[in-house]
DNA sequence: TATTGACTTAGAGTGAACTTCAAGGTTTAT
DNA sequence: ATAAACCTTGAAGTTCACTCTAAGTCAATA
């Protein structure tokens, strides 16, 4: 059983987030002790691993809310999960070779910018010797 | 030369969001008709083209916004831009880096519950078999 | 037992990136 | 010439994902 504060390190996220996470129905039954200090158990530190991994590739905390709640309802729900996850797989794929083709384009500029730099620099330094000689 | 009309559907930025850019520096300069209309040049399609890769990289638009401003300043300013975009570059790729890693945590589990499914399956079918029994 | 520090809640505030609205001016087709 | 479609501005509104505040409660220690 760990504390909000220990889970907050392990996790990387604040003890902020974790109870607005919380309230936002993305962890569920997570038990208190008699003072009303959350206690967080090993399945819960699981499900976090897993909406870190669906946050982290971009679902939007409501889906991620919608797949909780699926998980809570029961075996008859594995489906949607499926499907869920296997759209959301699909995204990110898509998504992460667009970013590709992005960066690629901002690398093709760097290294133009970076030629532009050196003709610059050799510029400078011709006028800098013109100016002394 | 373009109207914002034609831009919007080159683009894919809404006519609003390209106002929006204008307003918060990202693109400078845009020619206008008599009548006060925008007329976007070849240049500013450029611009543009570079500005949506940066945007689409997850550069936040204040960066964006500062890197344009440099452009303008003049080949002085060089250094900082090969600088800020080599940054830039290096964060995207970790960015990947980490995003593939949560994805092939959502790929197991994915191929997890799909299994879980297959099972779930085969002990509805066997229920209904005995219910016919 | 008193104080320090971590925890609780509800609710307000923030920042990024749009998006919509209101009120009006411009172009173009009939 | 007049309606429809498109453009202009400034400002307010929206959504997302936090983030912070205030006022109080709980736990450990000197």
């Amino acid at each position: 059983m760990y504390s909000i504060q220990e889970v907050s390190k392990k996790t990387g996220l604040s003890t902020h987030t974790l109870r607005y996470y919380e309230k936002e129905g993305l962890i569920s039954g997570v038990e208190r002790t008699q003072g009303g200090f959350r206690q967080y158990s090993d399945e819960d530190m699981d499900a976090l691993g897993l909406i870190c991994c669906l946050k982290n590739t971009g679902m939007p905390l409501q889906e991620i809310s919608r797949f909780v709640e699926l998980t809570r309802q029961g075996d008859h729900t594995l489906q949607e999960r499926v499907d869920m996850l296997g759209a959301h797989r699909e995204n990110v794929i898509t998504r992460m070779e667009e970013m590709q083709k992005h960066l690629d384009k901002v690398t093709w500029k760097l290294n133009f910018f970076t030629q532009k730099l050196k003709a610059y620099q050799a510029r400078e330094a011709e006028e800098s010797l013109e100016k002394n000689a």
